[in-house]
DNA sequence: CCAATAGTGTCTCTGAGACATTATCCC
DNA sequence: GGGATAATGTCTCAGAGACACTATTGG
């Protein structure tokens, strides 16, 4: 039986200005040397303790980021995705708030992307409906927001991420359901004209775990 | 670097009657050989496309069962999951009507299971998941029914799934709203002293292709 | 005091569920 | 005709959105 090559990928997702982006490097080695493509690699037996280990180790040895939003996607395999073989790749989507990415990666808008090498266009693509569709019902945008945050702003990323306004009264009954969210003192002055806005931030529990609505956004 | 294990198993589900039951066989091998398991095995490089067609070779060749409605749930990965060493198994589940399951099987109730080898009690765990919450906004519980079904008898599998009873008007005008369904001529008498019921099948383009519901069950 | 945005109260209207009515079978 | 279940029409009430009003800042 000839040995199948594993992989993971990660596709980085962050929120630039209106823009959804993906977080791409350039490849070290062949093939695809030079290209731009996900960052990604070899699962190592002897340091990763599973796939998610081996993801977050892409992320920071090749991004520099260490604590993001990381959730499983989808595995992708086959024999004719990689040149040199049959081969198989765990892929993780991450969200952070544009404000960690580091400079070693090339940010680029995902409706503005060059053709990318194996399937990372799929990938790319299938990050992007997973994060719209769960924006519908779930705390998920939060984590495209450095915290603490205020309801505007988090209203902005919503309707971005969704593709139309929101209706601001609704989406703050909505957001109060999710439960998620405990005001921080101080507030969102910075010298603008006008009242300043409450800030939140998540509840500790809610690190990795998404609050989840019964009827949707 | 020590070589990968890569596996595929499957959590093959149906209804019986009001239970919810998953398909096990007994392991032909060592480890865990003679005990009750998902159907699963290696991925075969030279015979495997891809890991979905790994995925429906297992079910072919363990229970005989052929065009199930199958998709991928999961991958399970991990040093210590399989005492032969570092291992992965994508985890894809399937739906069948139970008229159509074989007598290979070991047909068993999701809440009287038996300790499971592996982790295929997570994986267990994680398809009921899964298929419960798919059956709030989608037509996912159409393929545990065989076709031609009536409109009370999926009523009642969507009621199974969601432990709740729904109410008839509403509930018709949710499948009415996904448009997957087409009247078939005949009815469903069989002789009952009633009414007879409308029989419907799912149009053909919905074979693999799930409904959404914009708001839910 | 004015402009601008945050935050909240309230009215309306859509749509989901309760109920009732009609339809169609077997006995 | 009676009993049983299917199918559908209609009323009611809850919840989402529209709108408007108040609050709080800087200029």
């Amino acid at each position: 039986m000839d040995p199948i090559i594993c992989t993971v990928d990660v596709v980085l997702l962050t929120l630039q200005g209106e823009s959804l982006q993906v977080a791409l490097i350039r490849r070290e080695f062949e093939p695809h040397q030079g290209e731009l493509a996900l960052p990604g690699g070899f699962v190592r037996a002897n340091e990763d303790d599973d796939t998610r280990a081996a993801a977050l180790r892409m992320l920071r040895s090749k991004t520099g980021i260490s604590a993001p939003y990381l959730e499983q996607l989808h595995t992708f395999s086959g024999r004719t995705r990689d040149v040199r073989g049959w081969s198989l790749s765990v892929v993780y989507y991450a969200l952070v708030p544009h404000q960690v990415m580091s400079a070693e990666v090339v940010l680029l808008a995902l409706d503005q992307l060059p053709p990318l090498p194996f399937d990372h266009r799929a990938m790319v693509d299938l990050a992007e409906q997973r994060l719209r569709s769960k924006s519908q019902y779930s705390s998920l945008p939060c984590h495209l927001l450095e915290q603490p945050f205020t309801l505007p702003q988090l209203q902005r990323v919503y309707e971005i991420l969704l593709g139309e306004a929101l209706n601001k009264v609704s989406f703050r009954r909505k957001i109060d359901e999710m439960a998620m969210l405990e005001p921080v003192d101080g507030e969102f002055t910075v010298g603008q004209a006008h009242r300043p806005a409450q800030l939140y931030r998540l509840k500790p529990a809610f690190g990795q775990q998404l609050q989840l609505l019964a009827r949707g956004l």
